[in-house]
DNA sequence: TCTGAATACTGACCTAGCCTCACTATATGA
DNA sequence: TCATATAGTGAGGCTAGGTCAGTATTCAGA
């Protein structure tokens, strides 16, 4: 019975994420967006001035290599620049252009409208109810990041 | 406020999802599948005896043509067989064979595994809530396939 | 009965978003 | 000074999708 419902949660939740990625990248594509990117240019934001690859990576829960990938292209787009850190030249500190802090209240507008549209059927009281057990859960027993 | 809560909510929920990803690829890899295989795998057989490639494509939300890469997969490894529909010569009728019959039922264990690694960590009372939830969202519009 | 439109599948090719492995450059402790 | 560790990245792989175009078949209507 549990076992039942336990793994239908599996799938609805599977299910549910996957509608909302194709709502999120419908969402950002018009602003030239990947949300892989999206993401990240929100990491690097709140990151205030300069963030190293390795702490991006971190934040984003992907290894370093995949973080490159992501921040070259931020930095095609002229949304990011990365630039050597004065205090350990084998790193490198990512900070938003001005481009990027313009386009990041266009994000932010985006984010909100696929997060309405998705959770938009529920009471505000859900939501909040829904959050907390989200933040329960903790799967395989990796340490949760940020974002 | 509740804007607020509703960006964290996108955020959290995305998160869970790419995490319970992983724990589901992780069980299913000793079985050398893919979870988009184990997925299709358990649609074909909940169908009975043989589904056309349209219909596992809708029943799995993805276009037909990806559809037939999955069934390629599961073909390869022995555990599906196409067969021509005697019906309408346009369509393939996709079956279980014996091996992905037998396979079947470790994939249901490792998906309650899955499952049960994820939401462990909720009380029964509180995993039928969050499915209630789960089933009410329905982004985008689009409407709800099955798995 | 013939024909044009619709349908079912698939080959060729593309993308996002990850990964590992091996490498260079730099930093650091003994 | 020199071994080892760390930061980032090139090369290349994989899953899980997607599009576009093409073939085979079905079917509705003239």
């Amino acid at each position: 019975m549990t076992d039942a419902t336990t793994a239908r949660l599996a799938d609805a939740f599977m299910h549910v994420a996957k509608r909302m990625r194709g709502c999120w990248m419908q969402q950002l594509a018009p602003l030239g967006l990947t949300p892989g990117q999206g993401r990240a240019l929100g990491v690097v934001a709140r990151a205030g001035d300069g963030i190293r690859m390795a702490e991006l990576a971190s934040r984003l829960d992907i290894v370093p290599r995949s973080a490159t990938s992501v921040v070259d292209g931020l930095e095609e787009a002229g949304l990011v620049l990365r630039r050597p850190d004065p205090g350990d030249r084998r790193s490198m500190l990512v900070g938003l252009t001005e481009a990027g802090r313009l386009l990041l209240t266009r994000i932010d507008d985006a984010k909100r409208g696929a997060a309405e549209e998705m959770f938009g059927a529920l009471e505000p009281a859900e939501r909040e109810q829904l959050l907390a057990v989200l933040l329960r859960l903790d799967p395989c027993g990796k340490p949760a990041g940020s974002i």
